[in-house]
DNA sequence: ATCTTTGCAAACTTTTTGCACCAAT
DNA sequence: ATTGGTGCAAAAAGTTTGCAAAGAT
């Protein structure tokens, strides 16, 4: 909760203003914690406060994104993820089922590192998911029927 | 051109028909061969076939990658990228210019093992792409004004 | 008082769908 | 003849935007 109130700070002193919205959807951020889209946002924002529309959101979405304090993430079709940029980590999306885990970024180190040393390319941590099958799904192809 | 008509034969096998719209499609892929947009392949038929419709084009791309011929990564924001399946590489994209390079899959061996070793999770090749800066823009960052 | 943010509705973009007609087998 | 595909238009899904009123500084 110190946190939120840096972030706050932060925000004022980039010229932005500290608004109601603003601090509920921080704070449903803070609280949600996981993976959450716009809507999830607006759902928990709104148990307090009816009020505040999903535009807001995603504005406000959009603010904290350009603090660096928020990134989103395309896990597959739809909707986009929000999170904290504190905890980094990566995203492992189970097309069949969607289940979805987080995972450390140390596991992409060397290919971080392949990356820079042969394409001079910088990857960005936390904004792509590795897309494939989930281990319960990989069983159920195994054994079709269950005999 | 001999690959198409294999293509053509599966998707008969499989309970399909043989368009004019599937072939022209097709051709349109073999032909760009790089990621293509929906509405690019709709372009490159409509040169020839101008009565093919968008929608058309979708579903083609939904029967041939329904076939594994084709796939279709999310490569940022808006629209998706189609592509053969047969030449495996992985994409990597600048969010600042959008600038997009094809990469070996043998980059990511080792991750691709790490994550069946560690969460039994199968990775699907060819369906994510890397985000980051790519070198242009790294430079950019480096000299604001080039002095 | 000023300049930012909000709520709303409406636009926009990309993809999907329902349906009557048409075409491939 | 049958089943699957096409074109069209309209809907869906997710996100963005214009605007006047409200709010933060």
């Amino acid at each position: 909760m110190e946190r939120m109130e840096a972030v706050l700070q932060n925000l004022r002193a980039s010229g932005g203003r500290i608004t109601h919205a603003r601090r509920a959807v921080l704070q449903a951020l803070v609280t949600a914690r996981t993976h959450v889209t716009a809507e999830d946002l607006l759902n928990i924002v709104q148990t307090g406060s009816p009020e505040i529309h999903l535009s807001t959101v995603y504005r406000t979405l959009d603010a904290l994104e350009n603090l660096g304090v928020v990134d989103h993430v395309h896990l597959g079709h739809g909707r986009a993820v929000y999170h904290l940029t504190d905890n980094a980590h990566q995203h492992i999306v189970c097309e069949k089922c969607s289940y979805v885990e987080e995972i450390p970024s140390k596991l992409f180190n060397e290919l971080e590192k392949n990356l820079m040393d042969t394409y001079q390319f910088k990857v960005r941590m936390n904004h792509f998911a590795v897309i494939g099958t989930c281990q319960r799904c990989l069983k159920k192809l195994e054994e079709p029927k269950h005999a």
